[in-house]
DNA sequence: TCTGGGGTCCTAGGACCC
DNA sequence: TCTGGGGTCCTAGGACCC
């Protein structure tokens, strides 16, 4: 009998549109091209790679991009030819594969396992992609090609601007352990500052500590998922029909000196916002947070939890104006540059989802046979807690003690 | 140089329950 | 009266991403 070692072929696609929303003022202003572009007045939103080489980025200061890059010609966004290009792009990705998982407006992995026999090799699939994309868009995009979701997002980034690289199945560790930490996705600025402060600066060096010392630099889930990373350990599947799981607004007004009332009127209109939307797409959500921004940029949170879900400005509106008024000692002493609100616990669509399950099993059964159902719709990891709600057919749905529940959920990770 | 407007996930501690 | 294990839910804040 012959055993088979079956070494798995790279087949996850990294695809990120180059320096997005500069190249869409690029594309649409000849005038633009070659030269060096920047979207945002305040603040850098995006930098054309002619501006880059200046050492402008993106979060950056207004001013200092222009100090560091004095002929950039800075733009307003204009948001809805992003939009439409967004969509153009995210075309052709769900025309490429049916295993599309999108992580922002420009970039998105794509599974490509099984396609050989229809579209070819993974490589020659992301070759095409990125030539539809040039031609049907006229967008740059770069694609990055690994059997891991984390090579494959670092593949991309190693090959911009405008380029392909595929990491073999043979190449990883080598390709992995030159890395330097903050290349890796995940780690910032506040982790690499640690990692380095233990004398660690590339993922190699990361590779030779152990998970029990990396949990000591950095916690539980950080160190470990690094240990793992850094052992070319990265399971996580892409995964399609991810939903959003809150909405929010926020507004920066600077240090100007405004009517005492200004904030609790940027409220209302950021409540409003953030509400339409979840209106909108249907959803409901609820717990509202209060986010706050000071002079000296200390941040600070105040939330609280409805009820019940809801979509309605009024009672997140209220629960807003209950939080601000909580936070006014803080807000005074350190005056507020910025407000905003954030509707979490979004909970499916407003309606629920109703199984039925055959009478006897018991309860834990029948909850057992109800998650693998919902995992069979919606992903293995889509679905984290459920509720069992039996009815009682003398009572009516309004009077809440004639229903009974049962509950299962993750154990806390502690 | 003085920093936008979105999001995601994780940690830690407290209140509360059986 | 005190103690423990095992658990849920909530709040606040931090890190990270584009």
């Amino acid at each position: 009998m012959r055993t088979y070692v079956r070494v798995s072929e790279p087949t996850i696609l990294h695809a990120d549109v180059d320096a997005f929303y500069a190249s869409v003022e690029q594309r649409d202003h000849p005038r633009l091209r070659g030269r060096p572009v920047i979207v945002g007045g305040g603040v850098v939103l995006a930098a054309s790679y002619e501006a880059r080489a200046h050492g402008v980025r993106s979060a950056m200061g207004g001013s200092q991009a222009r100090c560091l890059c004095p002929d950039a010609i800075v733009v307003e966004p204009r948001w809805e030819a992003y939009t439409a290009a967004s969509k153009g792009v995210f075309e052709i990705f769900r025309d490429t594969s049916p295993v599309v998982e999108g992580l922002s407006s420009e970039e998105a992995f794509l599974d490509v396992r099984g396609l050989r026999p229809i579209s070819g090799a993974p490589e020659e699939i992301a070759g095409r992609l990125r030539r539809r994309v040039r031609d049907q868009v006229g967008l740059a995009i770069s694609v990055g090609v690994a059997r891991t979701k984390v090579l494959a997002k670092v593949a991309s980034g190693v090959a911009k601007p405008d380029g392909l690289l595929v990491v073999p199945a043979d190449g990883e560790r080598e390709f992995l352990h030159a890395l330097r930490v903050e290349r890796v996705w995940g780690i910032g600025p506040s982790t690499s500052r640690k990692l380095h402060a233990h004398g660690l600066h590339t993922v190699g060096d990361v590779a030779a500590a152990s998970e029990g010392a990396l949990i000591g630099v950095l916690g539980r889930a950080a160190g470990r998922h690094l240990h793992a990373i850094a052992h070319n350990r990265d399971p996580r599947p892409v995964r399609t029909g991810r939903r959003r799981r809150s909405y929010g607004a926020q507004s920066a007004f600077g240090l100007r000196p405004r009517p005492h009332d200004y904030a609790e009127a940027v409220l209302a209109a950021l409540v409003d916002r953030a509400a339409r939307r979840m209106r909108t797409a249907g959803r409901v959500g609820a717990t509202v947070t209060l986010r706050l921004r000071f002079a000296d940029f200390s941040r600070a949170t105040r939330s609280t939890t409805l009820p019940r879900p809801t979509a309605q400005t009024r009672p997140i509106l209220a629960a807003g104006r209950r939080l601000f008024a909580e936070a006014r000692p803080v807000i005074e002493q350190r005056g507020l540059t910025l407000v905003g609100i954030t509707v979490a616990n979004v909970n499916g669509d407003g309606g629920g989802i109703q199984l039925e399950l055959p009478l006897g099993l018991g309860w834990t059964r029948a909850l057992d046979l109800a998650i693998d159902e919902l995992r069979e719709r919606f992903g293995p990891d889509a679905i984290t807690r459920a509720t069992l709600v039996g009815r009682r057919r003398d009572l009516s749905p309004a009077l809440f003690p004639g229903d009974l529940s049962a509950r299962t959920g993750e154990a806390p990770r502690r």
